[in-house]
DNA sequence: CCGCGTCTGTACGCTATCGCACAAAGGGGC
DNA sequence: GCCCCTTTGTGCGATAGCGTACAGACGCGG
């Protein structure tokens, strides 16, 4: 596959018009990762912006005392590494492949000179990280309020969006680190889930067999933010009239 | 005060450039807000960027069945409203204020107009944006991992940061709601709070008689956040070589 | 200075989750 | 086919925070 056609699998780069698409792709490189990669370490220096095409990374944050919570999760619609060109070029938390996978790769210094075109990128990035900032203090929401229950629901539901299968590869343990929670804790919400017949698992690899049975027990939050994703984002490929043109093609 | 004066107490807006900071002055206006007045409505569109100069704001997401969380707090070091820069016009959360008291208000066609240039204005809100996303994921770990009494430490500490007092006027409910746990929950933490001598409240007034206590007792997120806002915005004022000039005087 | 509304304190049973300990079940490598 | 390591299941007691109920304390308005 041609890294053009690669790079068009990730949303976001598939909304670019093809004149800031073609501008960049002699800098795109694909890479591919396995599960655990750690793409970036909290406090280091990002090096690139990561378009995810098949891979799924989760932003997590590690306290003090080794305890974990996944802040949120990223796939094809968006991008890893938004302090890039927020301005602060690291952040606190660490990014890690949560499903092996593709993804493109835009070197820093050719990633700030186009943000700071102004143009489409830019307006695609911060959209998107509007989108994100609603998918962490959602995070926030739930871990307040919600069972432990509803938060895998709502976990196994985000992870499967950003999929094309209704596979997962992820033993408990992992889970439960994404989560900040017990191991043990998620061996009964998933033996709940597995007895009401939403899932089947064994050994590090989970089936969603009823996805409506799933989205039935999960919290607002992950309506919420797929609504916020979609508001923010279904209109990639129509972007603002300005300077923008849908282009799919290159 | 004139209205250049009151502007400079935000930090951002003493960040700015005299030339930039000029352009704009004609477009703002100061408003006074009381406690619970509400900045703006979760999905509403936003009219203003507000720019806090003695105010709090406290950002907030409030589930289907009335219970609340604090996502992040405001005061003159940011501004509230950042949906409008980052593309969505909206957001799911709703900005009320925590603390009365004064801020500059920046109307949304102005903003986006200064913003799109791509100068100081939009680097130092990106900045903020960053670091403000730093305080919304810290909340997502603290609600996961940490105790009450250290999650309302915290929220004592953040508040009094910005405010040039150590009296905070505050009901136990209002402070159960921000950080959404039960009211007795709060009225125990402070109950001990006070025994030890840290702090002293009396129907709806907080004070802070040892602050290095509260330090003792709160968890490491207080300390995370602080240390990135430091980072992200110490040097507002001697920004970027490129396009910044620091400028006081105006 | 009396009364009522707001704010704070306390008590008790309940539930979700934790921490720990250990047992059972697969599955890959030899 | 057997062994061992990883993964999953289960069963405790402990605890933080919830829900509810109610009592005391303060202070403002009449």
């Amino acid at each position: 596959m041609s890294i053009a056609v690669h790079a068009r699998q990730n949303l976001l780069l598939a909304a670019l018009p093809s004149g800031d698409f073609k501008r960049l792709l002699p800098h795109f490189s694909g890479i591919n990762m396995g599960l655990g990669h750690v793409l970036y370490e909290s406090g280091e220096q990002l090096k690139c912006l990561y378009f995810p095409t098949t891979m799924i990374a989760s932003l997590l944050y590690v306290t003090e005392n080794g305890a974990s919570t996944e802040l949120a999760v990223a796939g094809r619609e968006g991008a890893v590494g938004i302090a890039l060109f927020m301005g602060g070029n690291t952040t606190n938390s660490r990014a890690i492949v949560q499903s092996a996978g593709d993804a493109i790769c835009l070197p820093a210094a050719m990633m700030e000179n186009e943000f700071e075109r102004g143009g489409p990128l830019q307006w695609l990035l911060l959209r998107y990280t509007q989108a994100l900032i609603a998918q962490m203090t959602q995070t926030a929401v739930c871990n307040r309020h919600h069972t432990l229950e509803q938060q895998l629901c709502r976990w196994l539901l985000i992870s499967v969006d950003r999929l094309n299968s209704n596979k997962l590869r992820m033993t408990q343990q992992l889970i439960a680190d994404m989560l900040g929670v017990r191991r043990e804790g998620v061996t009964e919400a998933a033996g709940k889930l597995q007895a009401a017949g939403a899932i089947r698992y064994s050994r590090g690899e989970i089936t969603i067999v009823d996805r409506s049975a799933l989205e039935g027990y999960v919290c607002e939050c992950y309506g919420v933010v797929n609504k916020e994703y979609n508001r923010l984002l279904h209109d990639v490929r129509i972007p603002r009239e300005r300077n923008m043109h849908a282009a799919r093609d290159v």
